[in-house]
DNA sequence: CTAAGTGCAAAATGTTTGCATACTT
DNA sequence: AAGTATGCAAACATTTTGCACTTAG
């Protein structure tokens, strides 16, 4: 946890922008290290973890740990769509570890299913499912 | 992955004894170590983590990487029951960190949806759920 | 005897921190 | 001016790797 960024900078918007330039996608402080470097855009590792925490408190991009990849992702929180029940549910195969987005209204229910009989509060954007995928079930 | 361990080896009995003894613990690479220590069993760490994926990969201990954690825990997997439908479920608390085992049934079906409707072959041993605890909520 | 496992120390990651400087407001 | 953010390099923590040596089968 940290104060919450305050200032608008232009590394900051830097990181932003990115994010928005791909919701759904899942990227790592380095790649994000890479992208800077490569749109000339020179920004210090420190300044990025930093802004990276302060985006996550304050729900602009939501972290998730993923296992086989040694280093955690963000991913761009998208527009705060309350109207929408549409909520994103991550599943990652553990075979080719492909990571698959999917909206499914059961899915759903199982939030309101673990508050109701058990008290707890589902974050489902930070939720992974481990299992194996399609394709790798052959 | 690694070819499986073949040998039965002093080492390899230390951790798989060390966790038996905690059915439903989160234990991590560096917990193991120290436990060798205490025990006057010097096990090497790069023999720990060999073995630690070994295990894994034998499905004798499952492995969970949870946010706010910077390491790895492993868990003993328990003994096969295939009778029993019986699959544990880890909801981690994002607020106090606290992570909850739980069983239910209604649980166990989203692995069926999510295999039936999806073609998605869901592995609960390794699924967290993250949200918020009944306590954390006031 | 051979394949597999071990242990050490070194390297590779990924992330965090201290501190002087620069930027926002 | 005051408070915050930045960037560098160094510090850290965890995990992986190379290699010579030991052990199980």
């Amino acid at each position: 946890m940290n104060t919450g960024a305050k200032y608008k900078t232009k590394q900051r918007d830097v990181l932003v922008e990115y994010f928005k330039k791909y919701p759904g996608k899942h990227i790592t402080a380095g790649e994000v290290c890479e992208h800077c470097k490569k749109q000339g855009e020179h920004i210090g590792q420190s300044t990025i973890y930093r802004q990276l925490e302060s985006l996550v408190d304050e729900g602009i991009i939501n972290k998730y740990i993923i296992d086989g990849k040694t280093s955690a992702c963000f991913e761009y929180a998208g527009e705060h769509d309350e109207n929408s029940s549409e909520v994103c549910f991550h599943c990652k195969c553990e075979k080719c570890g492909k990571l698959i987005h999917m909206h499914c209204d059961e899915l759903s229910a199982i939030g309101r299913h673990l508050y109701q009989k058990h008290g707890f509060e589902l974050n489902p954007m930070r939720t992974v499912f481990y299992g194996v995928c399609e394709d790798c079930q052959k």
